[in-house]
DNA sequence: TGTAGTGTACTATTAGTATTAATACACTAT
DNA sequence: ATAGTGTATTAATACTAATAGTACACTACA
């Protein structure tokens, strides 16, 4: 369901919250669906409930998704971003980062834009037939 | 020189790590150049001296910068940069990641390509009349 | 030779985060 | 009632980031 790298610098949560956003943009999850309960995606990750609630709490924040009392989490059916300027700053650093790291492996502007274009297309791959 | 930003949850060495490849792929630090000192930097700064040595440190190990004892630490001249698979799928993630934001903060596609050429090209404004 | 300016190494401390662990409680469905 | 949900809390461990202070080695240069 969602490749989690134990050895990654990149938090274990964050993993999950980055997974599960991906997930969603390719339609592997479905407006509305219900995720499994932190206890069942803990045992299938292997890893402790605590640590699976927290990327729901941040998925939940997020607004990614919606969690109802005793019911379940579920994908939300509607969510609408927020542009604030900070997010934007921060995107654009992230982008920059990643950016610098590329040309420094070498890659040209062309490569790049190429890579880039790239994996937007595998994002929304799935989605790209819908109306929404 | 470079901007820190001391409440970004970006370690401020890895700032620093950053905002000198941005730097050198700008033009604005030239190969060859000598780097303020490590005591020196960290007074522009406001920083302890060894947050700042970890950074040059960690540029070191990148090729980015050649250290030599007593003298100073130097933009590297040259650097191969090497491009092995696990650089390029952490390049990839890194990618990913700032993508699946984007898509969240409500872009599409062209507009994300708009954006990341733009950062493309700015990145490597001042090099581009340079055969190197 | 001596001094100042370099990089380097080391230890210690403080603070924060990530993860695991265990427990308890509230709500929902049946 | 009972099982399955999400939620909250506390504790412990480990790791990282950053600051602080000190000491040492090397280089340049007068």
């Amino acid at each position: 369901m969602i490749d989690i790298d134990v050895t990654s610098s990149t938090p274990i949560y964050a993993q999950i919250v980055n997974g599960m956003k991906e997930g969603i943009l390719k339609g592997i999850f479905q407006p509305g669906e219900k995720l499994p309960s932190v206890r069942e995606m803990a045992k299938m990750l292997t890893l402790n409930p605590n640590t699976v609630q927290k990327a729901y709490k941040e998925l939940e924040r997020q607004k990614v998704v919606v969690t109802i009392q005793g019911r379940g989490t579920f994908i939300s059916k509607e969510y609408q971003p927020k542009m604030d300027e900070d997010k934007l700053n921060e995107l654009k650093e992230t982008f920059k980062k990643a950016i610098v790291d590329a040309l420094y492996l070498g890659f040209d502007k062309e490569e790049l834009i190429a890579l880039v274009t790239g994996l937007v297309n595998e994002m929304e791959g799935l989605n790209s037939d819908d109306k929404n």
